[in-house]
DNA sequence: CAACAATATGAGCAACCCTCACATTTGCTA
DNA sequence: TAGCAAATGTGAGGGTTGCTCATATTGTTG
């Protein structure tokens, strides 16, 4: 699950940060090695480090071409954190689709957040994309309306396992578990391990407790 | 409650940040006349828009100067953020000392809490600032070794008002929620007023549990 | 005052992102 | 195939920025 790779599904990602929407197959597959090329050169030294011009030599192309494709060197960290959103949304729209009962969601659950925090262990590239998204105002943006979107697909899971319960208040659990979601993966990389899974373990305890019993809002 | 103050003790800041630690009182005024300028051009436009040559020209000195006092750009950030760090730990500190029962840490850390999040609100400087710091991974360093400190401080509290309780638990549920603050305050500043305020609320709720609720760690 | 140390200065260097005038390739029609 | 226009590729160079360093200024001491 590389981050340089395109999803299956043929959503022409988001056009609004290509110069030019790549119709073309050659285009379309020098997009993808310039992703590739910046996607290994952060992985090794960060995207703050990152020079264009090391991505364009690694992709074989000239500045020029590269900024045909990308209006700017954020722009591709865009694309790289859209594209990590999307990790993000398939492995929750994937766990949770069979949940029925409260069991279900808690085992479900807990498989997601493991799945999503080895994902995080394993891709560097994700973690410096994330420092990116949290040093920039329009990625932080981004990263919020992933997470509302993420809380929809979880409470749609806890109105099944919990259908007679207060909707509004499973909207504001789901919301805070999804927004703490990315917080609790970025410190669990920041303190590594044992720390780190101690950390997932104790998030997963809260949000547990969060979904059997809902705040009494005023 | 400006970041471009000196704390009244004499704690003379971390020296390793400066070129040359400043002795004589000419100096230290302008070390602060660096921060204070600095701070503002934060406020105003953000570290990342922030240039050296308008440091200098609003502290009404040379870019040689500046660089006799701060050895690059990310020392004066880096100063910046230790001084909010003693904010917080200040605040809770403050607010933590008289806690004698589980009654009194219920109000003192609502209290807290919420004169934190005020700080958060009202200083501009201190938004950007964590920003930077997230950008950065030697700044996360500082930051998470913050939360440790301001965790000890809770641990004791909680200590007093729960005088039976199992040390290792309470120091687990402090860590954690001490961890969370950051999260908590950033993402209420992201999302903006109401939905800030509700996520403090939440936030509140959730520590409650986790103080009356030590997990059972394995 | 002289002589030396400490501090201040800002022109300029190197590194970076990005542009643009021009070269090359591609696709199409006759 | 020849010819041409549109699409795409190129990289030297412009404009900024963080930071240095040789020089000038100020302070201190005998």
């Amino acid at each position: 699950m590389a981050l340089d790779q395109t999803a299956p599904s043929p959503a022409p990602e988001d056009e609004g940060a290509m110069r030019k929407s790549p119709t073309q197959k050659r285009s379309r597959e020098r997009v993808e090695l310039i992703l590739s090329s910046a996607s290994r050169l952060i992985a090794e030294r960060g995207s703050d480090t990152m020079r264009m011009s090391e991505v364009a030599e690694l992709s074989g192309i000239s500045i020029g071409s590269l900024y045909q494709y990308f209006p700017d060197k954020a722009a591709i960290i865009r694309t790289l954190a859209e594209r990590y959103n999307a990790i993000s949304r398939t492995c929750i729209t994937d766990g949770l689709a069979d949940v029925r009962t409260m069991a279900d969601l808690q085992r479900a659950f807990s498989a997601l957040i493991d799945e999503y925090y080895g994902i995080f262990l394993a891709e560097p590239v994700i973690r410096d994309i994330w420092s990116a998204m949290q040093a920039d105002k329009a990625l932080r943006e981004i990263e919020l309306e992933a997470s509302r979107q993420n809380a929809i697909l979880l409470t749609r899971a806890l109105k099944r396992a919990l259908p007679g319960e207060n909707v509004d208040k499973l909207q504001a659990s789901a919301l805070l578990v999804m927004y703490f979601c990315e917080c609790v993966m970025r410190l669990a990389i920041s303190t590594g391990e044992p720390e780190g899974r101690a950390l997932i373990e104790a998030y997963k305890r809260m949000a547990y407790r969060s979904f059997a019993d809902a705040p009494d809002t005023p």
